[in-house]
Order: C-alpha cells, then sequence, then structure tokens
DNA sequence: TGATTATAATAGTGTTGCTATCTTTTATGT
DNA sequence: ACATAAAAGATAGCAACACTATTATAATCA
C-alpha cells in the first residue's frame, strides 16, 4: 500500500519545511537513521552534517535544535499512526474489531506499510521506541504543550478512546486506557530487548505477534 | 515511621559512597532538589556545585557525571519503594490485600514516610515521575544492565509479580502487569499536570487518590 | 541579465563535560 | 601536641557541543 499523503505536522516544529526541498528530505532521512543507529544524547546537528554530507548550519536552518528536531520526527510517527488507524478501521463497524486493529496496527505498523521513500519505518518504529518519552518530559513541557506540539498524539489517543467507549460506553478510563495500550506496546519491546526481567515478552522471533496477544488478553479481561 | 537503615546500592554507581561523608549526603540532597527544580536537561555539576556551595571538582570525586548520578538516584528510589512494600506486607497474608498496599505505596509513598534526613522524599517522587526514564532509555542501556545496575527495579517488579501469582497463579503476564501498575502510577501524574487529554485523572486535589482508584480497578478487572 | 533564494564553506563565541594540579582544611593515630 | 594522611576547595585548562554570523557559490526565475 503505497502512501501519497504528505504528513502534515504543526509549523511551529520547524524553521523551515524540510518536506519542501530535497535537503530537507535529506535531514528526515538520515536524521531518523542516525538516531536509531548512535542514541539521541550522542546526536548532534555536526555527526549528521558529516553523515549526510552537508553542514551544520544548512541543517540549522531547518530546525532551532535537536530537541525540536526529535518532536517533529516523533510527531511524525504518530500522526502516521493515527492516518494508517483512520483508513483501516474506517470501514469497519464492529467496534470491538476496530480496536484489535489499532492493536494490530500499534504493533506492526513499520513492517505492513512501506510508505514514504525518505523515511525508513522501522528505523522510526524503533527511534519511537527508545528516544519517544524524552520528548515530552522536559522542563519546556507546558509551553510546548500550548503550541500544540502533541496534538498528533492527542488526537490518536482521543480516537482510540472513542472506540474503547464503543464497546463499552460506560467504561471508566478510556483514554487512560488508550495511552497506555499504546505506551505497553513500545515499552515491552523495549523491555523484552534490555531489560527482560520487566516483562514476560520472550525476545525471539514472534515478539511481535506475543506483545499484540498480551495487549488484547488485557482489553479482553478490561472490556469484556 | 522513622526509617534507619541506610539504603544500599550498587557501587558501580558511585565513585566513593557518598551516604559515608557529609558532602556525599549534601550532594544528594541539593542534587534532588535541584533537577526536581531545573529539570535533568539544564542541570550540571557546575550549577550543583553553586547551589551547594562547593565545587565542580569535589562532585566529580564522587559521580562519574550527572547521568549516572540520576541512576543512583531513581535507583535510591526503587530500592526505597521496595523496602517499604517489604515491611508494610510483611505480616499481609491474603495477597489481594498485599496488592492493595503496593499500590498504594506506588501512589502515596511520598507522603506518607518521613525517612531520611537529607533526602526529600516529595521531591525525589516528582524527580522520578519527570526523569526517571531517562535512565535506562540510553545506547548503554545493555552495558549497565550487565553491570547490576537496575536491579532495584528488577527485584521491585518481581516481588510485585510473585503477589499477583499468589492472587492467580496462572496469569500469564505478572511482570509484565507489575511493571506496568508502576510506569502507569508515574505516567498518569505526569499526564494529569501536564497532558491531560492522555489520561482521565483530574488535575485537582484528590489526584493521588483517583490513580490509586484507577489502579485498583484496572487489578479487579485483569484478576477477579 | 539581474535579482532572489538555497546551500556550502568557514570562522567564531560561549557553554558544557571533564581532567589535572595544587593548596588548604579536617580527621586520625601515636 | 604533632605528624600524617585524607578530604575538600581553588584554579586552570581542554576538547566537544550548541549555536550564530559572514561570505561565497550555485540554481531558479522574473
Amino acid at each position: 500500500m503505497a502512501v501519497n499523503v504528505s504528513i502534515s505536522l504543526n509549523p511551529g516544529l520547524y524553521i523551515k519545511d524540510p518536506q519542501q526541498s530535497e535537503l530537507g528530505k535529506r535531514i528526515i532521512k538520515h536524521s531518523i537513521l542516525l538516531i536509531d543507529e548512535i542514541g539521541f544524547e550522542q546526536f548532534n546537528f555536526k555527526k549528521l552534517a558529516e553523515e549526510m554530507k552537508s553542514t551544520e548550519a544548512s541543517i540549522y536552518r531547518y530546525f532551532e535544535n535537536k530537541h525540536l528536531l526529535l518532536t517533529y520526527l516523533v510527531s511524525w510517527y504518530w500522526e502516521w499512526l493515527n492516518y494508517m488507524i483512520q483508513i483501516k478501521t474506517f470501514n469497519v463497524e464492529d467496534p470491538k474489531k476496530k480496536l484489535e486493529i489499532i492493536i494490530h496496527t500499534f504493533v506492526l505498523i513499520s513492517e505492513e506499510n512501506p510508505a514514504i521513500d525518505y523515511v525508513n519505518e522501522s528505523s522510526l518504529h524503533n527511534l519511537v521506541i527508545a528516544e519517544s518519552t524524552k520528548v515530552y518530559h522536559t522542563k519546556g513541557v507546558d509551553e510546548e504543550n500550548n503550541k500544540g506540539f502533541f496534538l498528533n498524539y492527542k488526537e490518536m489517543v482521543s480516537s482510540v478512546a472513542e472506540v474503547i467507549l464503543e464497546i463499552k460506553p460506560n467504561f471508566p478510563y478510556p483514554h487512560a486506557l488508550a495511552s497506555n495500550l499504546f505506551e505497553m506496546t513500545n515499552t515491552h519491546f523495549y523491555f523484552a530487548d534490555h531489560l527482560p526481567r520487566l516483562t514476560d515478552i520472550d525476545n525471539k522471533a514472534g515478539q511481535k505477534e506475543e506483545v499484540e496477544k498480551m495487549l488484547l488478553f488485557f482489553i479482553s479481561k478490561l472490556l469484556d
């Protein structure tokens, strides 16, 4: 399935829209790969410039700093996830079936969807798993929230919460369950790989299916 | 209840044991307050030295860098939490009651326990809520895990998982549920304060009781 | 052709993270 | 009380990082 929409993100996240130029697209492409490879703490614009054969100053014309670049990339993921959920559940009537599709998408999004040529979806998902909580765990969170930087996340949670309420209209914690299902997906991929005693998911082939099964088990207990 | 044990932590976390000297205790005390105040990204040893009227070089004699200092403080929290759970559930027979006590401790630990004079437990809990995931979301996670830096977390999860299995011996995800209950506590305090649309917890008085109620609701559905 | 825009190239500044060295203070043992 | 060692303070310095400024060059378009 080819996705030919250009992902629409909050303009406050960048100085100059990286999707509108070749250099901008190369910044997106190489920053995803480099952050996935060396980690966000070790990542900086000088290394990125070397990697993509450009200059530090050129990258600063697109993004104010590396924190906003990370926020941009993670917002991209949230928006892309949200978009995939919408199109995959569009014609589905049964809300239980919808939630199953949502969970399947949380877990397997990067494998199923070859989307935009300058974005390596698998690396982007790894980046989200390893680094995304740093986006909103800062002292500037309230200010950035006021600027709408986390709207893509909130919209995704809001649409999942709606489905939960379709299944069980009096469920008292639809938003908390929605955000928790999403966070759990990523957390337990990470734990399985690095801190296996904090989970019951094996670090083996079939890991994704195991996580999916666990999430389905949780919602069946909570919503049946 | 006064706690007069000295918290025992992995010696790999420090160069010189900060609990064994006055300066070391002042480092613990002021680093908790300063990180809580300005956030981990803005925090550094120079600012800490100014704050506590000492010098950068002196602090470097105790901790290799700010990341290991954060790991030390969060490990302190994990160990302290684990200790409180042990003593509070020690004489309790009913595993359901035990799990309720554990959840109550997750939520209210900082209010109930005036413990060690140089640790502000309330600030420490805030710090854990805002910064603790950064401790293990780094490229060095596997190496640090091999050195045993996250044992306190794993032990806490392991003891909670045991209680879960006492309640329901065939429950398939005891470790995942244990870590998730802990993570959920802190995540939803943070969401209620900063990203309220990601939760159903109000940012009001009684917030802690609301979170406790939510966790009790989740375990009742999952374990009854 | 000339004007505008995007990118590259280079340099520079202040801060951070960390190490080294030396001096002063404090604690310990005889 | 004095000698010795250990702890802490004071100061300097360096390499890397985060970011800004300036100028040059190439591409685009009126």
